[in-house]
DNA sequence: ATTGGTGCAAAGGTTTTGCAAAAGT
DNA sequence: ACTTTTGCAAAACCTTTGCACCAAT
C-alpha cells in the first residue's frame, strides 16, 4: 500500500474510530457509501489491511460472510475470546495464551497457533447468568 | 431422514468409514461421483446429518466453504485441536476442557461454548519439529 | 398409493478478477 | 511520466431452491 488514496483513508478511519466493533464488506461499503468507495476496492483494501495486520478478519459460523475489526499489533500473540452474540473479542494475556499452548503441547502435542486462535462463547453482558 | 435410500448410506458409509477425516461437500460429490449421488442431494445430506448430530460443521477460518466430519455424540462436549495442515482433529478430554473453561470464566467472565470451540494449529506429524 | 428423496438447472449471496480510466507520487 | 489504485461489470465460488421425476415404504 503505496500511495495514499481518499478510499484507504476512508476506510482505515472506519475501523480506527469504531475499533472495537467489527464491520463485514457489505456494511463498510454501505457506511461509506458507493461514492466514497467502489465495493471492489472495500474487498481489495480490506484484504491488505489483513494482510498488513492492521486488520484481522473473523469467519463467523454459519454465515458466508467474514467481519474485520481493527487489530493492534500485540493482538497476533493472544488467543482470542469472541463472543458469539455480540463479536465483541477478548484478548488472553501471555501468561494465559503460553500456559495453555504448553498444557497443550505436552498432552497433545499439538501446537496451537495463538495468531489465529479464536475460542468462541458467550461474554458476560450476552450470558444467560447477567 | 426416514427413507433409506442408496445416496444416503454412500455419504453416510464415506464419513463412518473415515471418522477422523474431514470432507467438504464438494469432496464428497467428487470421492462418490456425480452418478453416486448429484451435488444438491450431497448438500442436502449434510445439512440433515448435522441436523441430526450425525455429522459436524467445521468452518474453517479464511475459507468460504465448510468441512464435515462423523460425530460420535460426545465430541460436543470437548474443546477440539484441528490441525490447519491436514485437517485432523484431536479431542481435548473432559478434565482439560472444563479446566479452561474454569480459568477463562474466572479470569475475564466468558463463558467458552465448548460444543463449538475448535483451535487452530499443528499436529505432531505436520510440525516442524516432527 | 403415498410420501419423501433425487437431479438438474437456475438463482442466491459473497468475494474475486480483468481491464481501461483515474489518481498518487 | 510512471506506477498504483479505482470502478465497473463480469466471473468465480459455494450453497440453496423450484420443480418434475423417481424411489422407498
Amino acid at each position: 500500500m503505496q500511495y495514499n488514496t481518499l478510499q484507504k483513508t476512508k476506510v482505515l478511519d472506519l475501523f480506527k474510530l469504531n475499533s472495537n466493533k467489527q464491520y463485514s464488506a457489505d456494511e463498510v461499503f454501505d457506511i461509506i457509501g458507493s461514492e466514497g468507495c467502489g465495493k471492489s476496492t472495500v474487498y481489495r483494501l480490506l484484504t491488505r489491511m489483513c494482510d498488513e495486520g492492521i486488520l484481522r478478519k473473523y469467519t463467523q459460523e454459519g454465515s458466508k460472510k467474514s467481519v474485520y475489526q481493527y487489530s493492534s499489533t500485540h493482538c497476533v500473540h493472544h488467543i482470542q475470546l469472541r463472543c458469539i452474540k455480540c463479536g465483541t473479542v477478548i484478548h488472553l494475556d501471555d501468561v494465559f495464551t503460553k500456559d495453555i499452548q504448553n498444557k497443550i503441547f505436552k498432552s497433545k502435542k499439538f501446537i496451537i497457533d495463538e495468531s489465529i486462535a479464536v475460542l468462541p462463547g458467550e461474554c458476560l453482558a450476552c450470558s444467560s447468568f447477567k
